[in-house]
DNA sequence: TAAATTTGACAACAGTTGTTGCTTATCCAA
DNA sequence: TTGGATAAGCAACAACTGTTGTCAAATTTA
């Protein structure tokens, strides 16, 4: 994500651009339809009008393309809200957490019982919080004199969001994404009140 | 893991018990030869003596299989090591930490280039780690006056304890289990100390 | 502009998956 | 001990997966 993907695809050959495009939008389509589980790359390329063979050369299956497409749209919606582009500070952990909260509910809503989609997901979702949050500690001066580094940090809170957040989604009658937030921050600031200084 | 599954299990028909001994035997001996990517029902099943149509009547497919596998192996290192008897503390919470670092190097050293079974593994692991946590915390009445409930401590905690734990066991060069479960209990005792009082 | 390279389509292949209905073997309860 | 219930074996089936080598079309490079 810092190392933007972005500007590697635009040297791209059109034709894979295109290709990759096409596929993209007939697996979210069909997920739509009738979830992830049930979803065969022989659906997805009959849809996309791909041969099957080409799908293979871009993908090694339908799991990598999970991935692929969940960190797409995770990034997005990052970049929307500007988070890779602004500092540390507590409002903007708030507005981290409230964007993982509605980018899992949503995904919750379409493929509920869907445990492999959802365990897919959190890996490219916690990758990419925990990169923004060791790019933002980076930038802190004002670090504490100890053993915890911001690795440790980063890695602890990146995972503890997820969780929670996850947990949250799971939950019947839930409250806000954003009160939630405001609850379960104490628990993250404690986690980076390890390295670094809080104001 | 506190719903003890060993009871339910001694209820079982023999035959039954026989045989998922027999099928799981055959899956780990055939994931320490070629990894579990690698690995088909057809496998398995002619490994261990057993109709495919007898495997699918107890697993729908492998990746529910490796789940009850990791399951029972994670729950007998916790029972080995009376986790699951004991109390809360900050030493038992280190002898935790270390126990998940083990389990995850061990997972590690056989199918590191295997991310489908380390987020398999992960769940299973996460979710004992979860439970054994939030039933220490319930047995404490020193409870501090404020929004994090238990629950969510649990949450952030378990999530964050295998998050940094996974950290490690990827890292090539690392210290022991013992030194880092040292390094990173300030990180952990932060969160629990959102909702307990330390002496 | 043309040659070189890359991408995608195709058909064929071997292998695996997941299910089904019927039969046999094993276990349990009376 | 026996009958009923349950578990497992079996073969067949339709469908999908992942790969391969060849050819045509599209793109890039000089």
């Amino acid at each position: 994500m810092l190392s933007n993907p972005k500007i590697e695809e635009e040297k791209l050959d059109p034709r894979i651009k295109r290709t990759r495009k096409l596929i993209q939008r007939s697996f979210m389509d069909i997920i739509a339809e009738k979830g992830f589980q049930s979803i065969s790359v022989q659906d997805v390329t009959a849809r996309a009008g791909v041969n099957r063979a080409t799908f293979y050369a871009h993908f090694p299956d339908k799991y990598a393309l999970l991935d692929y497409s969940i960190g797409e749209a995770f990034r997005r919606e990052i970049e929307q809200r500007m988070l890779n582009v602004c500092e540390f500070n507590l409002d903007n952990i708030r507005v981290l957490i409230v964007t993982v909260c509605e980018f899992i509910k949503n995904i919750h809503s379409h493929n509920s019982a869907d445990v492999q989609y959802q365990t897919l997901a959190e890996t490219q979702i916690r990758s990419q919080v925990y990169e923004l949050i060791l790019h933002w500690l980076e930038k802190i001066k004002t670090i504490k004199n100890c053993t915890v580094s911001r690795e440790r940090a980063a890695t602890a809170t990146s995972w503890a969001i997820y969780g929670l957040a996850h947990q949250w989604a799971h939950e019947k009658q839930k409250s806000s994404a954003k009160t939630f937030a405001d609850e379960v921050l104490p628990l993250i600031a404690a986690n980076l009140g390890q390295t670094i200084k809080f104001p």
